[in-house]
DNA sequence: TATTGTTATACTCTATAACTATA
DNA sequence: TATAGTTATAGAGTATAACAATA
């Protein structure tokens, strides 16, 4: 029986998250806080409510992932300069590092995984997953919008 | 800047995950459930011990996953018929349709991303993606075998 | 009155360790 | 003595709801 390619793609995000999982084991961080350090690298200081929104889970669960980052020294929670009901949390530089190191790394396993496709395939595989991803975004957003629907 | 090709199969991961979970909310079922019952849909009536093997996860998750099945109807406890240690679980009629019908679904999915890729790239798509898919798998065996002999 | 974050509570997934029944 | 599954316990991630402080 042949394999689809739907499930090549999700063998992929599944060794993709076993290699992060195995990565951060015994670091004490994991797939859901690296995932916070991630959008804190991208969007710099942020309010927890901007972070629940860009991690799109609830302020509460923001409230514990900064909690467990903050002991382990990986953010810091500092007074909003005009708001003070708000919280800005922020990298530390160590973990700013961190995150720096693990980027390159990322780039790195993407040259890695491009070299072991034939040259000549590389441009259409290019081409192909972008056209899958724009695809699947579609479908995605179109699903939960029916679903938006039927709730109302 | 431009998007990594790894980002995009990130993408492709992350918008799978979405989608599956927003197809089991309100069934009771959860990505956990289903892929015991999918386990269980090509392994066909195993014991628990077996499932934990298939799954790469302990025996006692596996008790609360079928505790969960069973409760919702999905699978059913028998006794082994010559071991009476061992418990034989099976699909339910009723799951054994769902899961037929999803992976009907899921063939569908599949011919419709492809269907998104230009004719003429999807070859070279399929070759690259199997590669990569192959290195991959290279590399977390490597990275966990390293992580073995660290750990003796 | 609306918003920000937290406390309270609960459920799922996951793990390890100790235990029971059986092999 | 080894194996199959369960009970006991624990911790992470997630959610909703109620509440305090502030806007």
């Amino acid at each position: 029986m042949e394999t689809l390619l739907l499930d090549r793609l999700l063998l992929i995000g599944e060794l993709f998250q076993r290699d992060m999982a195995r990565a951060f084991d015994g670091t004490g961080l994991t797939t859901a806080r690296v995932h916070l350090l991630w959008v804190l690298q991208h969007a710099g200081p942020s309010t927890q409510r901007d972070l629940a929104r860009l991690c799109e889970v609830t302020p509460r669960n923001i409230t514990g992932l900064v909690d467990g980052l903050e002991a382990s020294g990986h953010v810091r929670r500092t007074p909003h300069p005009t708001d003070r009901r708000s919280v800005i949390v922020e990298l530390t530089s160590t973990a700013a590092d961190t995150m720096a190191r693990m980027q390159g790394e990322h780039a790195e396993l993407n040259d890695t995984l491009l070299a072991a496709v034939a040259p000549e395939d590389r441009a259409a595989l290019e081409r192909g997953i972008a056209a899958i991803a724009t695809r699947l975004e579609t479908l995605v957003v179109e699903a939960a919008g029916e679903e938006d629907q039927a709730a109302s």
